[in-house]
DNA sequence: CACTTTACTTACCAAATGGTAGGCTTGCAA
DNA sequence: TTGCAAGCCTACCATTTGGTAAGTAAAGTG
């Protein structure tokens, strides 16, 4: 029995993932519950502080996400390796969250959000820790590092976001396969890029 | 000595980029030029349609880039990885187009909308036919290939919109170092994955 | 029991939105 | 010279937007 609240949140992320914070009135997101608009500003005050707190909902989970990983990995590669998997796995199955956060990363370019660059500063962060775990990468600047983070990342979610219109281009048994064995080949991706560069 | 209709479609492609097709309205776009948002509604009729003009346009120009490629180079995979590569700056060149892309999958992932599928599916298959042509890659399913074609785009167009906020997040100089090495980097991935991987 | 808080509601509002209707000016062809 | 189309404007409109004000029913809480 989730609560009100919780229930709004959960809409208003589907909704904002889907149409955008300009494309969400907040009039819909409280009738799709068969409430009123003035319900939702009860509970959130505005419209902007119903977003930041959906954004920091989805950033709260992610941060589980992250601390779930754990140092029982002895090995540094198979680490950034699972930790990337899981969020792939992630991203394929709460998209929702990734393409909110994608549009974030589109928005952001004039407004420079807080919430949001503030969570992404340090997830990128740790990332790069990881990697420079990594034997021969002790030495990679910095750049170079966040240069293969991103690629990473860029990989996991392009993919995430576009699963729906591939579907639509490709058809669902094309599609399908390619969901099937997308871990796979995100994880080969992965070795390769690790073990082909480096200081 | 630009009409004004292309001067609307120039501006209102940038707004779109920036804030979306929500975000934007239509008195923004002419106001901007210093005219008022009959001049517009009479060139394009509507908003959604100048929305897919703007779309259209994009469109044509990215297909002249693919045009331009031509088939000199002998190697195979030499032509994909340039071919990427000129996405690649084409991304950071015009920083617009992408985004908007972007943001033209995610809304798509309900609206289905035709033309960018179309265009966007022709793209793919052309990529995954120039992948299929390196030698040890010609018998791999489509949905392997496809999922590499994948993984390129998303490492691009991924870094490409994350531009803005990686600067704000690690600074100037990180930043450019980072944008200075990218293409590099990103032939090394390139490299990486296709001889890692195939049938 | 009185009181306050919570979770909503109806009523209202100013501003912005996309769009229609009709007019004015300029240039150009018959 | 007339006609007419292109390019733009003012005026207007219905609808939607985010938000305020004020009230009400229920549920704690002293």
């Amino acid at each position: 029995m989730t609560s009100t609240r919780e229930k709004l949140l959960t809409e208003a992320e589907r909704l904002f993932a889907e149409r955008g914070f300009y494309g969400v009135s907040i009039a819909a997101v409280s009738t799709e519950l068969g409430l009123t608009k003035q319900a939702l500003l009860h509970h959130f005050g505005s419209k902007e502080k119903l977003y930041a707190d959906v954004l920091k909902r989805i950033s709260d989970r992610l941060s589980t996400l992250v601390a779930s990983t754990d140092s029982d990995i002895a090995d540094p590669q198979q680490a950034l390796t699972d930790y990337l998997i899981r969020i792939a796995k992630n991203a394929r199955e709460e998209p929702h969250q990734m393409s909110l956060l994608m549009r974030e990363l589109l928005d952001n370019q004039k407004r420079a959000d807080i919430v949001q660059s503030w969570f992404l500063g340090s997830f990128l962060k740790e990332l790069i820790q990881m990697l420079k775990a990594i034997d021969h990468w002790s030495d990679a600047p910095d750049h170079v590092a966040l240069a293969t983070i991103m690629q990473f990342l860029g990989a996991i979610n392009y993919y995430a976001v576009s699963g729906p219109t591939l579907k639509g281009i490709f058809g669902n048994d094309v599609y399908s396969a390619l969901d099937d064995q997308f871990d796979d080949q995100l994880e080969q991706l992965i070795s390769a890029a690790i073990s082909s560069k480096g200081s």
